[in-house]
RNA sequence: GGCCCUGUCGUCUAACGGUUAGGACACCGGCCCUUCAAGCCGGCAGCACGGGUUCGAUUCCCGUCAGGGCCGCCA
């Protein structure tokens, strides 16, 4: 194995480099003990944090290093470049907006880049209305972007399914050099695998048993040329261990045997995550690895994918996870995750920005409300604290409060202009109302429930909440489902689109149409009379419906389960 | 279950060997005010536990416990 003596050029974290400019951690060690440098310098958890006198920049690394000029990226030096790579699935997380706001003022305090790079080798989920979702959330944050899909630059492209060739080339490179080999197994074979080592609680060797690493390679050469289907995997080191630094936690080592023979290139010819993330960085000379603790466990992974193919490693910065009341990972069930649910609801984007620079980190120990620049000048990367922040709405609504406080009245509205009240929304507003009312100052009391958050039920709604001949848990049961299966899927939020799922989720749940479409109706706008029921809710727009319907599913628990009579008169 | 990460008020955090452990959200009082909100003042509340190291540990080390993450041809 070619031990790699990587340049200096980058900003890195002082701790990492010795006097002579090179790494202390080789980051991978193909069994044997460590190098003896490995010990002293990292005496205990906290270590590099607290390191004394550090610095952004390792001056002595700036010029006149053994690697300054050759082996790493070609085209650039001593600049640092960070990424966010989401994958557009579903609806815009926070946690991008998180990890991503930690990238972006990381890249911008140094001076250097930020790239956004679309990670969407998952053909099943990936979809395009997501990526475009994903891109004006970040905007909407004021995250943009160096690089990227849609402005593109000097590595692109910056979507992986637009790459396919290099992965493909790199992992031949690899089976080439005996570090990568294709395997044939089944999916029922690895279940089958699978479920025996769960049945047996073969605890320390879950994973791939390594079966077709074990073909000769004339023979795996022949099964491929015949069109064998098959998937190719990393040939992890059987023995030793692998030994990481992650620039808050330290050394980060995993027994080798612990982790199996990842899969780099599925038997589509699409790269997995692991094949594609470090291939892309490296290409595209990403210097911080800055990103989410739930990738560490696949660290080794990744450091023995840079040595296989003899590349310099980022500096790896693992942030920690955004967390529910509960402690668990953030998760849509237990929190708004969703950006555009912040978004619709009136948070505003410097607001948002502050709350998230609060998870994990703080300005001073008396203050906590400060700008963008601000963050991006006082922001030291090693000052990240790693307890896991529970994501408190509740604090970043107080903290919205404080922005729209700040708002002088002029630009108050502007923001309601842009938004809520934009010429656009009022239009499609209008063109519902238009003819169900008689006075213009009807107009705003029918068309509320278009512009307010919550919407309360009067008597009457309670009663049709709840769906004709049916209780108001079994109705509860129906709207809960139909939001699971059919409308939080639905990215399109569109009439026609609202009105197929609608009515094939009717059919198929053993509903009438007519009779499901009533609770609908009163879930999304609180009322039995209102404008066609899927125009009215593309204008309500996605954030809306869903937030209502979910609130009608508690609504409807909580009444007392009385068939045929509806709520009972305490409910809620 | 295995491995890994983490551990200061309920929550977000300050503290980098010596502090009455500070600030903020939430909560509870009070002031202000026609009301509400905001604002201001005050209160409640924390170093997970046990061993070391040290003259001295919230702080350094070890262990225990607890929480979390990962263990996919998802990222």
């Amino acid at each position: 194995m070619v031990q790699s003596h990587v340049s200096c050029r980058w900003t890195t974290p002082q701790h990492r480099w010795d006097a002579n400019c090179r790494p202390t951690l080789t980051g991978v060690n193909f069994g044997g003990p460590a190098p003896p440098t490995l010990a002293g310098r990292f005496p205990g958890a906290a270590g590099p944090r607290h390191a004394p006198g550090r610095r952004l920049v390792d001056s002595r690394c700036r010029a006149g290093c053994p690697g300054a000029s050759k082996g790493g990226h070609p085209t650039m030096a001593n600049v640092v470049r960070t990424r966010i790579a989401p994958s557009p699935t579903g609806d815009p997380h926070v946690g991008t907006a998180y990890v991503a706001l930690f990238n972006y003022a990381w890249a911008k305090k140094n001076g250097g880049q930020f790239i956004l790079r679309i990670e969407d080798t998952d053909r099943e989920r990936s979809n395009r209305t997501s990526e475009r979702m994903i891109f004006e959330s970040l905007r909407w944050l004021g995250l943009s972007w160096d690089e990227g899909p849609d402005v593109g630059g000097p590595f692109g492209p910056y979507r992986q399914s637009e790459r396919f060739a290099i992965y493909r080339d790199h992992a031949e490179q690899l089976v080439a050099r005996g570090a990568a080999y294709p395997c044939f197994c089944t999916r029922e074979r690895l279940e089958g695998l699978r479920e025996e080592q769960r049945r047996q609680k073969v605890a320390h060797a879950l994973g791939y048993d390594g079966h077709c690493r074990a073909l000769a390679p004339a023979e795996a050469a022949r099964r491929r040329a015949a069109g064998e289907p098959h998937v190719i995997r990393l040939a992890m080191p059987r023995e030793g261990e692998t030994a990481v630094a992650d620039l808050l936690r330290g050394e980060i080592r995993i027994d080798n045997r612990l982790v199996d023979d990842q899969v780099l290139l599925k038997s589509d010819g699409f790269p997995t995550y692991h094949l594609a993330n470090v291939v892309d960085d490296h290409l595209m000379g990403i210097t911080h690895v800055i990103r989410a603790e739930e990738w560490i466990s696949s660290l080794p992974k990744h450091a023995q994918l840079y040595r296989a193919f003899g590349w310099e490693e980022p500096v790896f910065c693992h942030l920690p996870l955004l967390r529910n009341a509960d402690k668990s990972k953030i998760s849509k069930r237990k929190n708004p995750v969703s950006l555009n649910f912040y978004r619709r609801a009136g948070y505003l984007p410097e607001a948002m920005l502050n709350y998230l620079a609060l998870m994990g980190w703080a300005i001073s120990a008396d203050r906590e409300e400060f700008s963008l620049p601000e963050f991006i000048a006082s922001f030291e990367i090693e000052d990240i604290t790693l307890g896991g922040p529970v994501f408190d709405v509740e604090k970043l609504t107080w903290m919205n409060g404080k922005y729209i406080r700040a708002l002088a009245v002029p630009d108050l509205l502007a923001k309601l202009r842009a938004d809520i009240l934009s010429d656009d929304h009022l239009t499609r507003v209008l063109a519902l109302a238009h003819e169900r009312v008689e006075k213009l100052e009807d107009f705003v009391e029918y068309a509320r429930f278009f512009f307010v958050g919550e919407i309360e039920y009067d008597a009457e709604a309670r009663v049709k909440l709840v769906g004709k001949k049916r209780t108001a848990a079994e109705t509860a049961e129906a709207l809960s489902r139909l939001l699971e299966e059919r409308l939080d899927p639905l990215l399109d939020w569109e009439a026609a689109r609202l009105e197929a799922e609608m009515r094939a989720f009717a059919e198929a749940a053993g509903w009438k149409s007519g009779d499901l479409f009533m609770p609908v109706r009163i879930a999304v706008t609180g009322k039995a009379a209102t404008p066609p029921l899927f125009e009215t809710m593309e204008v309500l727009g996605r954030e809306l419906c869903r937030r209502r319907l979910r609130r009608a599913v508690e609504t409807l628990r909580s009444m007392n389960a009385d068939p045929g009579r509806g709520p009972a008169p305490e409910g809620v």
